[in-house]
DNA sequence: GCTACAAATGAAAAGAATTATCATTTATAT
DNA sequence: ATATAAATGATAATTCTTTTCATTTGTAGC
C-alpha cells in the first residue's frame, strides 16, 4: 500500500506547511503514477493541469516531500559521482554523512535476494548498489 | 589490495587504448589518493603536475576507466535523483538499465550486516541505499 | 628512426540540471 | 477582514557534463 494523498497532505500542514494548490497538484502527479518520475517528468506531467506552476516550486515541493520521507526517492545515475581505484573483487561503501568519510567492506550477502528477485521478476541482474550513511566516529564526538 | 598503476595501464592496452601521458596522470592522481575523488577534485589534482590538461579528458579518461572497471564508482548524492510516492515501511529498488522500469522489493536482509559494520567501524548508521540493475523480460526479448 | 593514420587532446561552446534572487501573491491564524 | 510570514513564478545564475572541431600525438609497420 502506497501513501494515500491524504495522509501526505495531513503530515504536510502537521509539520507547519501551507497547503497550496500547487503542492496539492505535485502530490497528485506523483501519487496518480505507478512510475518514479523525474523532477522534469513530474514538471511536465502537473502542467497539463496547472500551466503556470513554476520549475523551482517542482524543486521545492520534491525537497520537502523528501525530506519528510513521504515520496522515495531513487538513485537514477547522473551527476553524483566520486571515484577511486578498484580493488580486485565486489565490494560495498560505508559513507560518513558529515566528513565523507568513506570505508569499503565485501562479501557475499546477496547472491540468495538476487537469485530470489530473478525468479521472480524474470530480470536478468547485472549489477547492484549497495552503500550504508552514517556518522563516523570521529564525528560522532564532534556533534 | 588495490589495483597498481601498472595493472591499470596494461588493461588499457589490452582493450586498445592508447597510453598517453593525460591518461597516466589521471591514473597516477587517481591511485595515489586513499580517497573517493569528484571529477572536478581529480581535475585540481592533476593540474599540479599537468597544467594544460582539459577537463573533457578528466571526464574521458574516467569513463573508460570505469567501463573496464578499473575503478570503483561512488554514489555521491546530488544530481540524479526520481521519485515516487513512499510505501510505508522500507524497500528497495530493481532497474531496468534499458527502459527503466523500477520494481519495489522489501525485506529485512541488511539488519545483520548492519550490525557488523557498526561493531567493527563504530559508525553510527542512519540508512542504506540498495539497487539492482538488470535488464527485464521485454527488453531481454527485444535484445 | 620515419611515415601514416586513427585516436586523443584542449579550448570553447553548448546543453542539462539545479539553485538563488526577488518582487508579487496567497494561505492561514486571529 | 486583516496582518503576516510563507510560498510562488520568472528569471538569472550556478554547477556539472558533453559535444564540437581544429590540432597534436601514440603506435604499428616499415
Ligand atoms: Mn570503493
Ligand atoms: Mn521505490
Ligand atoms: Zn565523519
Ligand atoms: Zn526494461
Amino acid at each position: 500500500m502506497r501513501l494515500s494523498e491524504k495522509k501526505i497532505t495531513t503530515a504536510l500542514k502537521r509539520h507547519g506547511y501551507k497547503l497550496t494548490p500547487q503542492r496539492r497538484a505535485v502530490i497528485g502527479a506523483i501519487a496518480s503514477s505507478p512510475d518514479h518520475l523525474t523532477p522534469a517528468a513530474l514538471y511536465q506531467k502537473v502542467r497539463q493541469d496547472h500551466p503556470t506552476i513554476g520549475l523551482a516550486t517542482i524543486y521545492r515541493t520534491l525537497e520537502i516531500l523528501a525530506k519528510l520521507e513521504l515520496i522515495c526517492e531513487l538513485h537514477a545515475g547522473g551527476s553524483c559521482r566520486s571515484y577511486t581505484i578498484a580493488a580486485p573483487g565486489h565490494h560495498h561503501h560505508l559513507i560518513c554523512a558529515d566528513c565523507g568519510e568513506v570505508i569499503d567492506f565485501s562479501g557475499h550477502y546477496l547472491t540468495e535476494l538476487e537469485e530470489r528477485l530473478c525468479r521472480e521478476t524474470g530480470f536478468e541482474i547485472e549489477g547492484h548498489l549497495l552503500e550504508f550513511i552514517g556518522r563516523c566516529q570521529s564525528c560522532q564526538q564532534n556533534a
